[in-house]
DNA sequence: TACAATACCTACTAATTTACTTGTAATTAA
DNA sequence: TTAATTACAAGTAAATTAGTAGGTATTGTA
C-alpha cells in the first residue's frame, strides 16, 4: 500500500512550480535537474496534471510550465488523484458493481470510510500549506533552499 | 494505492473465525469453501497471522484454527500489518535513512501524518466492531447469514 | 499400527504494475 | 532556419501480486 513515485514526484514538481518567483514559465529540464529526477519521466508525469487543468503549458522555445492557480487554491488531492488514479483502497468502493455483495459487505464499509478519510485529508492540504512548512523548516534548519 | 487481496482475505478469514460459535477449532477448508477463496491461498495468508499470535493452530486430524483472543481484543491493524507489511505510505516514513533529506523533507511530513492517520484508524476498529456491523446489516437486510 | 484428515513448507508461475528509457514529432522564439 | 522546448508513442527490466502445485509433518480414530 505504498504511494507511487509518480505521486511523490508530482508533488515535488508542483512544489517547484509553486515556489517559482518569476512570472515566466519554468522549463521541465530545470526542475528535473534541481530535483534530480529524469526529465523524460517528469514529462510523463506532468501530462495528467496538465489535463486536470492544474498547470498551463507553453510549447516551443522558451516554453515551459506554470501553475494555473495560486498555490493556496491547489490541494494535494488534486495532484495525487490524476497521478495515482482512483484513490479508493479497494475497487468495490469506487465501483460497487465489481462485487456482488457490496451493498451488504462489512469490510467494504471499512474501506469506504478509510478511503474517504484519506481523500479528505489530502483535500485539506494545499500547496501553500506545504510551502509554509518549508519556510518553517528552513528557518529552524538555517537552510538556504527549501527542501521538497 | 490499493489494498492487497491478502489483507482483504485475511480480514474475512479472521471474521469467519470470530463468528464461529463452537469452541472447536475451524478447518481452513470450511472457511475457504464458505468464503469462496482458494484453500491453498488462505493457508499462506494465515501463516503471518499465526506468527503474530492472533490465531492458535491445531495440527493433525480434527485440527484447525482458533482466535487466540476475544474479537473485541483484536484490532484491524493487527491483522492488516503482518499481511500488508509495513503500513507507511512511503519507505522513508518507516526508514528515515532511505533518503538523505528525510529530516528536512516537507513531503515526508505529509506522508508521515497520513500514515499515522491510517494506522490509528485501523487500530481503533476491532473484529467485534465489524461483527456488530454485520448484525446491523443482517437485521436491516433480513439476511440469514452475515456477509463479510 | 494404518489411515485419513488436517496443518505446514517450498517452489513455481502467469499476469500486472512500476519506474523508468528511447525515439520521434510538433511547436515556437530568436 | 535553427535550437529549444513540449507532446506523443512505444518499449522494457524489475518487482509485485495473486495465486497454483506438490510434497511433508502431525495427530485423532478405527
Amino acid at each position: 500500500m505504498r504511494l507511487s513515485t509518480r505521486s511523490r514526484y508530482g508533488i515535488r514538481l508542483m512544489m517547484a512550480l509553486a515556489m517559482e518567483e518569476s512570472s515566466e514559465p519554468v522549463f521541465l529540464k530545470q526542475i528535473a535537474t534541481s530535483e534530480g529526477i529524469s526529465e523524460k519521466y517528469l514529462s510523463q508525469i506532468i501530462i495528467p496534471l496538465k489535463n486536470s487543468g492544474l498547470v498551463i503549458t507553453y510549447r516551443g522555445a522558451h516554453g515551459g510550465y506554470k501553475l494555473s492557480r495560486k498555490p493556496s487554491e491547489i490541494n494535494i488531492r488534486e495532484i495525487v488523484e490524476p497521478l495515482e488514479g482512483d484513490l479508493s483502497l479497494v475497487e468495490c468502493v469506487a465501483v460497487p458493481g465489481s462485487c456482488g455483495k457490496s451493498s451488504e459487505c462489512v469490510s467494504r464499509s471499512l474501506w469506504d470510510e478509510m478511503s474517504r478519510m484519506i481523500i479528505d485529508y489530502l483535500s485539506g492540504i494545499t500547496l501553500a500549506d506545504l510551502i509554509e512548512r518549508c519556510r518553517k523548516i528552513s528557518q529552524v534548519g538555517d537552510a538556504v533552499n527549501y527542501v521538497i
